[in-house]
DNA sequence: TTGAAAATGAAAGTCGTTTTCATTTAGATT
DNA sequence: AATCTAAATGAAAACGACTTTCATTTTCAA
């Protein structure tokens, strides 16, 4: 990672060290909160900026890319082999993922019928995880809205 | 429309009046200052807390949504009879619409495969449009990074 | 006409993001 | 090993879109 990061002229410092193989390790779309969090708990000195610095310098150099779910906080998510969309449950904001090859086809073909020249895509869904869903239908007893 | 209100709790003004007149005539993807300049020039005297207050309000009625590309920007979205998905223009930063038809279903199936019980989705595509990407192709006479 | 609730405009507050700046550090070059 | 320059860091301030507060005005049902 030091020589890759040098190549394109950055350096390496523990800090981004701690930084990087923290993202690493966690699990995908966190925030930068999230991240400064954890690389605090290891190193008590590191400041947000070098931890959100280090998050676009991730992003740079093509290892992550930013999610923006409209709910104004970014998130950071690596960059993997596999496109995929996200579902984003309303009620407790988590974030899975669900795989879209079927989908990228037909979205070549619709953005190609408007002489649109697609470099990137996102799908999201919202809605509710099965767990928020259960918990929901507890809360519900008394239906608010329909049937 | 003032009716319509009433029965919801909401008391109409020379302000909403102008306001909403002004959202429904505009297209679509406005934003809190492209409206506010709108009806500015209609009437000095109107606040940028009434137009956003009032775009929130027209979406909590159900005739508008937000709409969340990721640039920081809350766009309003008139909520129309056919759901689409939206074409980002990354360099000019225009926004068009697609139909989405033929996803909707293998969107369901997906999200119901996760047992994930789905609400609301967002399409979008980030590319260039027809007019940046003629520019663009002028622009890289040298291309700058393949074949 | 009157009174309570809603709406308004200006200003201030919020909060995630980004920049500034003084200082330190990495690492290439002597 | 010492030196030097660009990059990196941490703290704090700035930024900007969004949201709330507050004193005042307006709507509209009674």
């Amino acid at each position: 990672m030091k020589e890759f990061l040098r190549t394109k002229g950055f350096k390496m410092t523990p800090q981004r060290e701690l930084i990087f193989r923290s993202f690493f390790e966690l699990e995908e779309h966190i925030t930068v909160d999230e991240l400064y969090d954890k690389v605090r708990i290891l190193d008590r000195s590191i400041g947000y900026s070098t931890v959100w610095r280090n998050l676009k310098l991730i992003c740079k150099v093509g290892l992550a890319e930013e999610v923006n779910l409209g709910d104004g906080i970014t998130r950071y998510d690596r960059v993997t082999k596999v496109p995929h969309g996200h579902l984003f449950c309303i009620s407790c904001k988590k974030l899975e993922e669900f795989p879209v090859e079927q989908l990228v086809g037909l979205l070549a073909q619709t953005a190609g019928d408007k002489s649109f020249t697609p470099e990137n895509f996102k799908i999201e869904i919202q809605g509710f995880c099965e767990k928020c869903q259960k918990e929901n239908a507890n809360d519900s007893k008394n239906g608010e809205d329909d049937v």
